[in-house]
DNA sequence: TTGTAGGCGTTATCAC
DNA sequence: GTGATAACGCCTACAA
């Protein structure tokens, strides 16, 4: 009979080769092998061979006290920028032994509560967070019971988490650059969220970027949005071009921002690049196949996972190891939508005219600039 | 002290109730709280709440031989397709106290056999598998140690699996009917892979659409990709454009193919759909946002998912529950990609004069028109 | 209705 | 170097 159809356990293992459990176990774990004579050492593993045996991780994990599950919060595995990510990671912990346990929390604190539950509940060895905002109850809890966490994409003072995330004011300054340097100076800014990092770094890179090139930033030609959707880029699009009819670039916070703001532009009849230039942030899978192409501030996404795994891995083995704040270099990808000045028409050319523009637009108010803080 | 370090375990609460840990146990289950009377449940109850207790499932697992865990198989979560599914099927599953293992495959061999042997070591209760090609050795492996297993978007004959599924035929012949109603009749295919059911039903629906309109179907008129991507969308789009010189439309299996085909068409200097229409499959996110706007074969992504969950856990919690086969029903989704044959520049018209196209065009041959099997 | 006892499969800690 | 023993936390016959 070729098939038992109870698996193997240790114990057949061991009267297989004529041993104790107990030494089958340490002939069979690389860390105590050494204890236990070659010899036998090498009937075990014939014998666990023959049997098919496979250790049984739960029991394993009973004893242990260390189930090599990670948990890993995520927005919305639906938003093309995270698939990416959770790859990195699920593939570097695999090479680890370990795995991940994706829970979506939607950015929903109760629903995010509930997930981090249930995976305290099952005893997760640690925790990957991507959606944590500034001030998040779970950072606490976390804290307060010792676990082992990494922020990714975010950053949280005041708590000893490593973290891995883009250096995202050096990216949005970069983009700023990149329509500076194209002759663009009046340019608007759709904002990220403010009660998270990336949405806070962002703006503040704008402002900088603007700030090192002279150029004023009035009040109004920063929108901020209240989340990363294309819904929000779609709002913010319609007010920043209702609000400022002489902008010739934006620059949005995240890529889909620039999606919802190329449908306001749509709306508008205004065609980019032709009347506007528009460039994004993060580079996401498929962001490039649009037309035209996305402008946007690329990380290297899979890093970001694997660099996360590898920082939470670290903690995990070693409890005392120290915070590490990683950040990745961004990279400008110019593309399609983002032109020179002098390829654009002129904000006055053909507008007004052709009456384009919501009848409540407000006069342009020139302000101060807005420094960084 | 509000808060001890060591979590809680079934004998504190026991202690702190009084009662036995058997007791307690049976207080604090649903399905044997009857056995137990009324005041002493309560008791345990608020023991259990007022010392934060939560059954170790580690413990319970390795007692209960159920890990509430299931392993879910696919090619790659970096394809837009499989997120929301993958996310119907976290929904779902954790409604049930279930959580989802992902898996990547990359339709590689024996990195599958890895992942499916991953999980069975961690004893998932059962498998979702998105990947099985036609004829796959873990399906054989599944059934003979007798596993739960549903299969996604896939069917697999001689197994007794669940499986839930796209209606691919139908989709595939709606896809050529939409084109015909818009009068064209020399249309392309570019088939997906053979290897896999979904290939091979839309190659199907692809022959029977055309057969019910009349239309012969040459062979060069078909050009079959080996996988599902972009890469081979813009190789098989070149031959298909390369040998059929008079297409006015084109049928992709999957929409990763016609956004291939789009590159194809560029590169000849093909406009879509002014001079050829395109249709894909799948709906995959953000593919509303090509230019033009794709037209494809959408299905309820997260409902799959939903469903699939449910075949799972009703096969998990009763094994004699009979195989389910099921077929949820695509829907045309017409966008800018698809356009009259009136409104297409005739083939012949600007073609030839550019030479855009390769020179090593062959003349075309006019075939018999190849039968549904 | 509740208590007793045993075991799920593994590993840590003793002895020998 | 190896064996014996206990324990990780929970559940479930069975007995009372």
């Amino acid at each position: 009979m070729p098939h038992n159809d109870r698996p193997a356990t240790l114990r057949d293992v061991a009267a297989a080769a004529g041993v104790h459990p107990a030494t089958a176990s340490r002939a069979l774990n690389p860390g105590t092998k050494l204890l236990v004579s070659e010899e036998t050492a090498q009937r075990v593993a014939e014998a666990a061979e023959r049997l098919g045996y496979r250790p049984n991780p739960v029991a394993r994990s009973l004893r242990t006290r260390r189930s090599h599950t990670i948990g890993v919060l995520i927005p919305d595995l639906n938003n093309p920028l995270f698939p990416p990510i959770v790859r990195g990671l699920e593939d570097r912990l695999a090479k680890h032994g370990y795995v991940a346990l994706i829970g979506n929390t939607d950015l929903d604190t109760t629903r995010e509560q509930m997930v981090f539950d249930q995976m305290r509940a099952r005893h997760v060895d640690g925790f990957v967070l991507a959606t944590a905002t500034l001030h998040n109850p779970i950072l606490a809890e976390a804290a307060e019971a010792d676990l082992p966490v990494v922020l990714m994409n975010r950053t949280a003072q005041g708590y000893p988490f490593s973290s891995v995330s883009v250096d995202n004011e050096q990216g949005e300054r970069a983009a700023v650059d990149h329509l500076a340097s194209l002759g663009h100076t009046r340019i608007g800014h759709i904002a990220g969220p403010q009660d998270v990092s990336t949405g806070v770094a962002r703006l503040r890179g704008f402002f900088d970027g603007m700030d090192g090139h002279g150029l004023t930033v009035d009040d109004a030609q920063v929108v901020t949005a209240t989340g990363y959707s294309i819904e929000e880029g779609l709002r913010c699009g319609r007010e920043l071009l209702e609000t400022n009819r002489d902008l010739t670039a934006i620059v949005a916070a995240n890529d889909l921002l620039a999606v919802g703001c190329y449908g306001a532009l749509d709306e508008l009849g205004l065609r980019c690049p032709e009347d506007m230039s528009v460039i994004g942030f993060n580079d996401m899978p498929f962001i490039d196949r649009l037309r035209p192409p996305l402008s946007t501030v690329r990380f290297p996404h899979y890093k970001l996972g694997t660099e996360a795994a590898d920082l939470l891995l670290e903690r995990i083995e070693d409890a005392d190891s120290p915070v590490k704040i990683l950040y990745l270099a961004p990279e400008l990808v110019a593309r399609g939508s983002t032109v020179p000045l002098a390829a654009t028409t002129s904000a006055d050319d053909g507008r007004d005219d052709e009456s384009r523009l919501a009848a409540n637009t407000v006069p342009l108010r020139r302000g101060v600039a807005r420094r960084k803080r």
